[in-house]
DNA sequence: ACGGGTATGAGAATGCATTATCATGTTCGC
DNA sequence: GCGAACATGATAATGCATTCTCATACCCGT
């Protein structure tokens, strides 16, 4: 049976106040401004049921390990952070991707990432 | 003193001859074909080398390990088969994409992957 | 409050892609 | 054709993200 720890709440949380993918290590740090005694071990155990439950879905950007992101959220794609090498939410996107495939191609999902740097950074 | 080895000229070979982008395990193939002693490291020694003169080019697709392509060739993305993981170009690409990003970010390259199953897999 | 059982945390262990090592083979200027 | 210098190939070593181990801490039904 599933428990209710302090450590998985946090992680929640975390997920819950930042509107981006995090990398594991990032939750880490952020997670541990609530339960500084957090784990890197107990991030990914916890990151993992909570996609497995379907909370979390899992991000994959080109050129970056995994990063995970709340799952219920409209379609959308990334921006990813040359400098501070972090990514956020871009919410538009081009209607025409699925067509550009060759002939005979079958499309079933596209990922489009920009490159750059963030507001924050420049 | 850079060398002309067979070694080499049968990678150069397998990338003219193929018009996607290779994993190292992929060139380590082909090119077996033409210099059946041909080992791995080799092939990551010389896709470096061949990289840092500008004559290949790296391709990070989300998800998956390096790759190689001719550096030459005029701005693309790429299809991967999620059945037999090869990648292949797409030469259309969206004009819109680079106004997507969100005020005060600065856009400096993307990438665009389309995900399915390629011709020969369906 | 107790107790069984799950979750945690620190570190070791794993898996993997990539790089280093080094004895041997090859290239190329002479 | 010689020989120095560079390249190769087999393998070991590295780096890294992720997972495992296991003693301890904590949750929760009673």
């Amino acid at each position: 049976m599933q428990r209710d720890t302090r450590q998985r709440a946090a992680i929640r949380h975390v997920f819950a106040s930042v509107e981006r993918p995090l990398t594991p290590d990032e939750v880490l740090e952020y997670g541990q401004q609530i339960v500084p005694s957090l784990g890197l071990a107990t991030v990914y155990r916890n990151v993992k049921v909570l996609a497995g439950e379907g909370w979390l879905s899992e991000v994959a950007l080109p050129g970056s390990g995994l990063r995970y992101e709340l799952a219920e959220r409209p379609h959308h794609h990334h921006f990813l952070c040359r400098s501070c090498d972090q990514a956020f939410d871009i919410h538009r996107c081009p209607d025409e991707i699925r067509e550009l495939a060759p002939e005979g191609f079958e499309v079933d999902g596209h990922a489009l990432t920009l490159f750059g740097r963030c507001a924050a950074c420049r």
